[in-house]
DNA sequence: GATACATATGCGGTTTGGCGCATATGCGCC
DNA sequence: GGCGCATATGCGCCAAACCGCATATGTATC
């Protein structure tokens, strides 16, 4: 089964994953370390909330030595990631706003 | 405070409410009875994800005699209002395939 | 004021979600 | 094989979400 439209909300309605996101939308790779690190999240909890967004098929993951480098799923059907790009869109507005 | 993404998000990600908001989303209004008979769902329970809805601001009531009128918020901002497009559109197509 | 219909809400129960802590697993290096 | 770093996961706890049931509130009609 493919994604589901809930797993994308679900995935979408915590902001540490809202966070992860925004950084891994640049197309890069992004280790766990790196995450946890830039969002100030533990180690147990980036990895849990990385479990979510690769489940729901939003990210993909690759082992490379000891590290686990995530990315953006390029492979999203593009009714997914529109609901992804108008949501982390807006967040970055209202923080303009806010700065 | 303005609705916040969070509440924007944590409001979509429920099936029903997003079912409600694609009937309103038509720019009409609808009272609760409606939605709920449309929904299947109970009166509380439509009642009470109304309320959520209402109180994201992602939506407007009125009083019309015994009837509430739901109806979308006109004001809701627009980078919100692009999220729930998205959505709703997301789900539309979803629905045409599953048809 | 009594009745009927529409809606909201208090309450209690069950489920789901997020977290920390500890531990397991995978990988590289010596 | 032993050690160290990176990541995943089992477990228990706590908070939040959803629901049904019962009841309260608001409105119209008689």
């Amino acid at each position: 089964m493919y994604p589901c439209m809930q797993e994308i909300l679900t995935s979408l309605s915590d902001p540490t994953r809202r966070a992860a996101l925004a950084i891994l939308w640049d197309g890069g790779e992004h280790c766990v370390c790196e995450l946890m690190a830039r969002l100030e999240a533990s180690q147990s909890r980036m990895s849990r909330h990385m479990k979510v967004l690769r489940e729901a098929g939003i990210v993909l993951d690759r082992r490379d030595a000891q590290w686990v480098r995530y990315r953006r799923n390029p492979d999203l059907a593009p009714e997914f990631a529109s609901v992804i790009d108008a949501v982390l869109a807006a967040e970055t507005r209202s923080e303009r706003k806010v700065a």
